[in-house]
DNA sequence: GTCTATATTGTGATAGAC
DNA sequence: GTCTATCACAATATAGAC
């Protein structure tokens, strides 16, 4: 909520004013990430900042609003691709190698978002609704469906065609995104489980950018 | 930490004790998994399991005992399960059948487990470690790498054999866990999505069960 | 063992100077 | 816009009666 009264000041002023509140904004998102929002202290995200406790309420009021801001901000980089990868004029292959190789790019840069949505979505259910409608743009309700119509009619084809066991576009949908997000979620399991540290892990994830398509698309084969 | 001085208590208090520490935790578990370790309150846990907050501290010293306790419980129940059926003497296509049936069932009961033991994960890495350890039984790091080299053995037998494409121990488990776990931890996510309630869901998980194993078969066919 | 206070800190939020 | 100082209350924890 900060005062967009910058018509005049053509001083020194204007360019600080954006640069703080996007390195507030920047600080709250590495906290959240990394805490949770009942875990993270406004505080913290002060210091990392490198501002006033009191500039945070300045910029963005409450703790709910910035952590409102960051939740949303994270997830509309992450929703909209999906629809949108899901939802290309593209073959059914070509749709899952673009899905799996985006998806752990992205999350090979972001390694804390897989974690953090989940726990956000899990303890926060409520708030989550408004936040996935302005994500995605369109309420998902509407969307969604749609989507999984021609995904489905796009699956009937190869079935008729006897190059593909039947799968309904949910099943799919969710076989794919739980293969590609979940190593990234269960991360810190996997260190101790599976004794990878940081670098053994990377390597894990490039190998599986290799083996997920062909994996993937052998499990649906008749 | 309660003085287990129950020697000559044949009155009517012994059973009530137990019962009442037995309460607590059985509240603290509703409330963790709801709302993570940060978000609980000790308030709640005590309304939830109908006594007063300061029997809390007396039985558990502090809330961070509590919700390690709370954690110890459910790592336990979830942890040697895997190990067992991935250790069992039987085939491959058995123990995925088996790990699959059993998860799918076991998180169907417990909904909020997955989303609980991400989050905690992804907050708390730290504790963790020892959790883990203590919820085995054995240092993991001893454990889970024979465990793989058994499961390694078992799959180059079926790869020698033509029978199967070659694929690491360490992606072979992840994939099943994956498929299997991502969709409760995910849940929230889904409702919106792909539009499911409750009932969907479980109807969804149901369908799950029976496709899965062959699913996970088909994609590692040559 | 269980309760009712109460102490003690932690933490989000505001007031007001500059 | 940014800071220091402080408020108000939420939340963990303890004291002490019963």
């Amino acid at each position: 909520m900060p005062k967009t009264t910058r018509q005049r000041s053509t001083a020194k002023k204007p360019v600080r004013e954006e640069a703080t509140e996007q390195r507030i904004l920047d600080a709250a998102r590495v906290v959240f990430l990394r805490r949770g929002t009942a875990g993270a202290r406004m505080q913290e995200i002060a210091r990392q900042a490198g501002v006033n406790q009191a500039l945070l309420h300045y910029y963005f009021r409450s703790k709910a609003r910035l952590s409102g801001a960051v939740f949303q901000q994270i997830a509309s980089r992450i929703f909209p691709t999906l629809v949108q990868t899901l939802g290309a004029d593209v073959s059914l292959d070509e749709k899952i190698e673009r899905l799996i190789v985006m998806y752990l790019d992205t999350m090979s840069q972001n390694l804390f978002v897989p974690g953090y949505i989940i726990s956000e979505l899990h303890h926060h259910p409520e708030r989550v609704q408004q936040l996935i409608s302005s994500a995605i743009g369109s309420d998902p309700r509407i969307m969604m469906p749609s989507l999984l119509k021609n995904l489905g009619k796009q699956i009937n084809e190869r079935v008729s065609a006897g190059t593909m066991r039947p799968i309904t576009p949910q099943q799919f949908v969710i076989n794919l995104i739980s293969l590609c997000i979940f190593p990234f979620a269960a991360r810190p399991m996997l260190s101790i489980i599976l004794g990878m540290d940081d670098a053994a892990f990377m390597h894990f994830i490039e190998q599986r950018k290799k083996q997920l398509p062909e994996f993937f698309r052998a499990a649906l084969r008749p």
